[in-house]
RNA sequence: GCGGGAGUAGCUCAAUUGGUUAGAGCGCCGCCCUGUCACGGCGGAGGUUGCGGGUUCAAGUCCCGUCUCUCGCGCCA
């Protein structure tokens, strides 16, 4: 017989069914045993009724086991029914089961609340519970909807090199690779350079690339692997249109994650990000001074992040704010500053909830321009000729923005820390060892 | 890297001022249960208190070292 998943077993009333998928939860009556399958489509309560020839392996069988299962699609008793529930109307009523997979003692019961490196360390089963896979499928939504909102403007994604040869950007806490026998090659910390070569082919280009950190560093907002959602567009005015076009696709996003998982924010005890009217900007001067830090920092600290933060919620219901107007000596060496703007750079940063997400500028489109600047930040425009390649054969004014998946994702769902939205968590001490060889 | 907190049963935690045989809930195992839905009831197993040293008549508890986790800061072109 053919499987029939669990979400459609409501157009089958009444027919005999085969179902295929985990046991949920099994509840043992003695003579009659109930349980909750589970597949990809949902959820149902099954019964084997008294007398019923498949008691003894529904006796045998334990929770996360597989199984095929035969029966009869039933309407619930009217008492028995239960509202807000998916399937709360019908029942399986059991006639075979078939264990296709018997599972093991379990370390604790799948749904129970965990600490952070227990749940890592059991990660193939921790997936499996509703809040880890309601986190990761928003985070599905995340992706899927920044790459259509994208394409929808006109972009083009491309596929950023995660080895790449050459300490270009200076003493950056990068991992080393050793394998080419007269050069030294690194993982990629950025598909940065690679998105502007792009820009001078395709205008604009998004990708969605993975970034390696090597930063001996341990917060809650920290991965040494991380993954990036990263535009570049060509023919700009100023890095409003950057701006603009990102505030477009984080609103598509959080209307996008609200109607595809209306359960998702309950379930995780938070609440659709506010959008306001439009995000406000503030320049850094105006935030420090809101937040009444003394002239003259350059950057935001961690805590001015979050009070600016609750200060835009409260004044213009907006979990979202763009920081703009940072001195140019603390951004990367390709930032735009324009000569009537100095010493501030044409750069942004968007913050989330208290958090940075993303950061972005209108970038140097000039060579000559950009090899002073290289060389001005000590570095040697040599080691940069493949890359300024696409600057000597004619690139338009360009600006572009990369957002942290990671960090949106735990922002959007509040989660208290930033491993929590990634599946395979890698930072100083963790590292899953799938690829040891066996003895 | 610096600072705070923590490490006790498979999981989440408790254990008074250093004092008898280290407990609970959940899970697990066994028995009972014909309408449960986190089913319920009765019983049971399960511990080198992260590791190493020290103080003491006596250490889960105090001291030193070490490892790990966690939070904050620093770092994060």
């Amino acid at each position: 017989m053919e499987r029939t998943l669990i979400g459609e077993l409501g157009k089958h009333i009444g027919e005999a069914v085969s179902m295929s998928g985990w046991v949920d939860v099994r509840r043992d009556q003695g003579k009659m045993v109930f349980f909750d399958f589970r597949d990809r489509s949902g959820v149902v309560q099954g019964v084997v009724l008294p007398g019923s020839e498949a008691l003894e392996t529904a006796k045998e069988v334990r929770n996360e086991y597989v199984v095929r299962v035969e029966g009869i699609v039933n309407k619930r008793p009217e008492k028995n029914a239960q509202a807000n529930r998916q399937n709360g109307d019908i029942e399986l009523e059991i006639k075979r089961i078939e264990v296709l997979s018997a599972a093991h003692t379990l370390p604790f019961e799948k749904d129970t609340e965990v600490n952070l490196d227990t749940l890592l360390d059991y990660r193939p089963f921790t997936i499996r519970s509703e809040r880890e896979r309601a986190i990761f499928a928003v985070q599905a939504t995340i992706l899927d909807t920044y790459r259509h909102a994208l394409a929808k403007q006109g972009f083009t994604e491309f596929q950023a090199p995660a080895l790449v040869g050459g300490d270009a950007e200076g003493g950056a806490a990068v991992f080393k690779v050793g394998y080419y026998y007269d050069q030294t090659a690194y993982l990629a910390t950025s598909p940065q350079l690679y998105k502007q070569i792009m820009v001078g082919a395709f205008e604009r280009v998004s990708t969605i690339a993975k970034a390696f950190r090597a930063e001996k560093s341990s917060t809650t907002r920290h991965l040494s692997e991380s993954t990036q959602m990263d535009f570049e567009m060509g023919f700009i005015q100023d890095e409003r249109e950057v701006m603009a076009v990102l505030e477009s696709v984080i609103r598509e996003v959080v209307n996008e994650v609200s109607s595809k998982h209306p359960d998702a924010f309950t379930k995780l005890k938070t609440s659709v990000p506010a959008l306001g009217e439009k995000f406000p900007i503030l320049t850094l001067a105006e935030a420090h001074k809101i937040l009444d830090v003394p002239e003259g920092a350059l950057d935001m600290e961690p805590e001015h992040e979050r009070r600016i933060c609750e200060w835009v919620k409260k004044e213009h219901d907006s979990d979202f704010v763009f920081i703009t107007r940072f001195p140019t000596k603390v951004r990367a060496f390709y930032t735009y500053e324009d000569p009537g703007e100095a010493p501030y750079s044409r750069g942004f940063d968007l913050l989330f909830r208290g958090l940075e997400i993303n950061s972005g500028s209108q970038r140097i489109h000039a060579y000559d321009e950009m090899v002073e600047k290289i060389q001005s930040r000590g570095l040697d425009p040599d080691r940069f000729a493949f890359y300024l390649q696409a600057f000597k054969y004619g690139m338009p004014p360009h600006g572009g923005s990369s957002t942290g998946l990671e960090r949106f994702t735990a922002r959007m769902l509040e989660l208290g820390n930033v491993k929590e939205a990634s599946l395979f968590p890698r930072d100083m001490n963790r590292i899953d060892t799938l690829l040891s060889t066996p003895d």
